[in-house]
Parts: C-alpha cells; sequence; structure tokens
DNA sequence: AAAGGTTGCAACCGCTGGTCT
DNA sequence: CAGACCAGCGGTTGCAACCTT
C-alpha cells in the first residue's frame, strides 16, 4: 500500500517506555550481532521502534556495566568539580565516572547537584535579583508583547544582549576560555544564577581560539593543561583519584568498535 | 482519603559533525 | 563538492511515584 505521494508508508513505530519484552529482543539481538548499524537494529531484532531509539535504550539501561542506584559522595564531587570545569559536557563528565551514563549524571546535576551547587554559593541571589530584574527592564523597554512572549523569545534576547557587535560564530559546543580556564556553558536560566561576577562574557565570547578545534585537539589539550597545571587542583584531583579511567576507556573503546561482542561473548551476564 | 503539587527519571527531539556516495 | 545518512550529544518533555495540604 502506497500513500498518495507515492511512499510506501512507514511502519507505525511505537514510542514510550520500553516493555520487558522489548528489552529482551533487543538485548538478544545486540548480544549476538552487536549494533554495526543502529538504524537496521530495530527492523533485524524485530521491534518497532527507531535506531535512535534503541540505540539510547541499550546505552542508558541494557548494557552491560552499568551502575545503577544512588551516587556516592566521590561520585558528586568529582560531577561538581568535572561540571565547573567542562560546563554541560555530560559525555564527557560520565567517561569519568564509568557505569554512569550521560543521561544519568545529567539528570542528577539537575534534580540534585544543581541546587546543592547553587546552596553553596550564598551570593547567587542577589545575583539572581539583579539579572532577573535587568532581564525583565530589557523586556519592557521595547514593544514587546510579554503575554505573547514565550522563554525561549527572553533566553534569545539574552543571548543577544550578550553577544558583542563584532559577532563570534554561532553556538559552538566549545568551552570558552577565560584566564586559561575553561568555562562552563551557561543557559539562561542557568547564566541567571551563575556564580561568577568577574567572569568578562563579552570576552570570553570573541575569544575564538577554541572555536574550530576537533574533540581530539580539545582533548589534547585537556591534558596538557592538566600537565601544566592549568586546571584547578580540585580538578586535578579527581583526575588523578580516577587515573584518567584509561582500562575504562580501552573497554568503551573496544566496546563500542563492535569487537567486543566477537572476542567477549563469555564477559556477558 | 483525595486532590494538587513536586520530584525523579526514562525517553524524545532537534541539532551538529563526521562519513560516505 | 554537495547532499544524504548516521551516530552522538544536550536540552526538554511526559509521566509515574511520592509528598503535602
Amino acid at each position: 500500500m502506497m500513500t498518495k505521494s507515492g511512499e510506501r508508508p512507514k511502519q507505525r513505530q511505537r514510542k514510550g517506555l520500553w516493555s520487558p519484552e522489548e528489552d529482551q529482543k533487543l538485548k538478544n539481538f545486540i548480544i549476538s550481532h552487536g549494533h554495526a548499524c543502529w538504524t537496521t537494529v530495530p527492523i533485524l531484532a524485530g521491534l518497532q521502534r527507531n535506531g535512535k531509539s534503541c540505540r539510547l535504550r541499550w546505552i542508558n539501561y541494557l548494557r552491560p556495566g552499568l551502575k545503577r542506584g544512588t551516587f556516592s559522595a566521590e561520585d558528586e564531587e568529582t560531577i561538581l568539580t568535572l561540571h565547573s570545569s567542562l560546563g554541560n559536557k555530560w559525555s564527557r563528565i560520565a567517561k569519568y565516572l564509568p557505569g554512569r551514563t550521560d543521561n544519568e549524571i545529567k539528570n542528577y546535576w539537575h534534580s540534585y547537584l544543581k541546587k546543592r551547587w547553587l546552596k553553596s554559593q550564598p551570593q547567587l541571589k542577589t545575583q539572581r535579583t539583579n539579572l532577573a530584574e535587568s532581564a525583565s527592564s530589557l523586556l519592557s523597554c521595547g514593544k514587546r508583547n510579554l503575554e505573547t512572549e514565550t522563554l525561549d523569545h527572553v533566553i534569545s534576547f539574552e543571548k543577544l544582549a550578550e553577544k558583542p557587535s563584532s559577532s563570534p560564530p554561532e553556538e559552538s559546543n566549545t568551552n570558552m576560555m577565560n584566564n586559561g580556564k575553561y568555562l562552563p556553558k551557561l543557559f539562561f536560566s542557568e547564566w541567571i544564577s551563575s556564580s561568577n561576577p568577574h567572569i568578562d562574557y563579552s570576552s570570553a565570547l570573541t575569544d575564538s581560539k577554541h572555536i574550530n578545534q576537533t574533540q581530539d585537539q580539545i582533548d589534547e589539550e585537556e591534558v596538557m593543561m592538566i600537565n601544566n597545571n592549568s586546571y584547578s587542583s580540585s580538578l586535578e584531583d579527581v583526575m588523578l583519584r580516577t587515573e584518567f579511567l584509561q582500562p575504562d576507556h580501552e573497554y568503551a573503546n573496544y566496546y563500542s568498535s563492535g569487537d567486543f561482542f566477537i572476542n567477549n561473548d563469555q564477559n556477558y551476564v
């Protein structure tokens, strides 16, 4: 059967929570075949899901080696320290917490750690008030219909206000630099509660040093910064404590390469 | 006990960058 | 070289469980 435009109608894909049967199907399939191409996984595994959904389910829930349950105090400190240096780079933070996924860390940050972090910095309260006031006055000075404005508008308006006239490249995922230290990239809501009155965001934005770097270059630089003691001592502590988790990285790379399935079937439980 | 509010987490969506053709 | 395709990432949403009134 074809649609008006002559396309074959897509098979209806399931959304929402995964059933135990679906989990089992996906797990069985990946254990025996690996996942060369995620888009074909649901078809071959007989699942009415898209590849993206399968990938996410596998990475965040089904793959072996995942730690479940509460974060330890040490984990918390690691996240806080890494977040203060790397910003919202959840996947990179997750590299230093074996068995934890970026999604899990992100959720934990938003539901608990962020509050703790904010609480630990008493000057935030007045700063937040001041910034909220200036945002609202910025908005009220134009012919803007506040009733129809959404927070998104506020955010983009603020982003414009942040940017210097010689516009730097658009959004970049790299972290900005300030006095040789990485700055976390903040979203408006976070920026409004940010704790660093000394940070000159405009100069950080114009510093395009990192804008066009590849991830490898950034990783390399990260290592160099650690070697040169450019990171804060607390981050260094974390790095030393986890010893870069090299074996875990190797495991992760090995694992994602697919070789794991060829040589280590016996490792599965 | 019930209704409304809050929280935590799984999953989705949209975007980006890399690779392939 | 351009466009298609794909994996990965990070922000957001939806919903169930829990809490408060």
